[in-house]
DNA sequence: CACATGATCGCCT
DNA sequence: GGCGATCATGTGG
């Protein structure tokens, strides 16, 4: 098989939580349940943790992007579209969405909203525990490769899956910026909307760092 | 059934 | 900045 799988993932000891990240705590369903574009600024600086063996590995997040459902024409559920793929975008707040791209990569998304609204935040870009600087989780492929997250992790309940979870960060509240989403040319205005949200002092972002100038 | 395309990345120029 | 890899998915016939 040329296609990886989540049983086949061999994880990089640079993403091993250090000690003191095992005291994370986390998250309510409530945090979800919040407009997402709220939730997506508000995951900067949270965990994605993952056992593998019985080991937890994880990376901090610094890079997101929402994606606001049915009145948005960059997302999978635009105008209300309900296909198996998209299934898990319409799960209550706080499950995972996986989708496979240009034949050869995943990407993740953590679900907002009530069931039955399929509005949810892409994992852009991530920073591991030991460096920050490897970029080994730099991009929502890259992220998801590092963190062997493919279609078998698909609807995992981030609360309480055993093999991935989000927790709350503790490092404090995190400088923002906020920029247009990335590769979603197709999307008429929404290309514009002001929806990707990263860590200005993260190293590890992965696309333009800055808001280009109007004109 | 056939076909067009993408929420990307890495390598090339 | 450009392009090829590579295939699941959605759409249309």
């Amino acid at each position: 098989m040329t296609q990886s799988a989540a049983s086949d993932w061999a994880p990089d000891d640079r993403l091993r939580l250090k000690p003191r990240t095992f005291g994370l705590r986390p998250f309510t369903r409530s945090f979800f349940l919040r407009p997402t574009e709220i939730v997506a600024r508000e995951l900067i600086g949270a965990w994605l943790v993952r056992r593998h063996e019985n080991v937890l590995y994880g990376a901090r997040i610094v890079e997101t992007e929402a994606y606001l459902g049915s009145k948005d024409a960059a997302a999978h559920s635009f105008g209300g579209r309900r296909t198996p793929r998209v299934e898990a975008m319409y799960r209550e707040g706080g499950h995972l969405y996986v989708f496979f791209v240009y034949g050869m990569h995943y990407c993740a998304n953590v679900v907002t909203q009530r069931e039955g609204v399929a509005e949810a935040v892409l994992l852009r870009a991530a920073e591991a525990p030991i460096d920050s600087r490897a970029g080994l989780l730099s991009g929502p492929a890259r992220l998801c490769k590092a963190l062997g997250i493919t279609r078998e992790l698909n609807g995992s309940d981030l609360l309480r899956s055993k093999q991935i979870r989000l927790l709350r960060g503790n490092a404090g509240v995190p400088r923002i910026a906020v920029t247009p989403r990335i590769g979603i040319d197709y999307a008429g205005s929404a290309k514009e909307w002001p929806l990707r949200f990263f860590d200005l002092d993260s190293p590890a972002v992965s696309g333009p760092t800055r808001l280009k100038k109007a004109k």
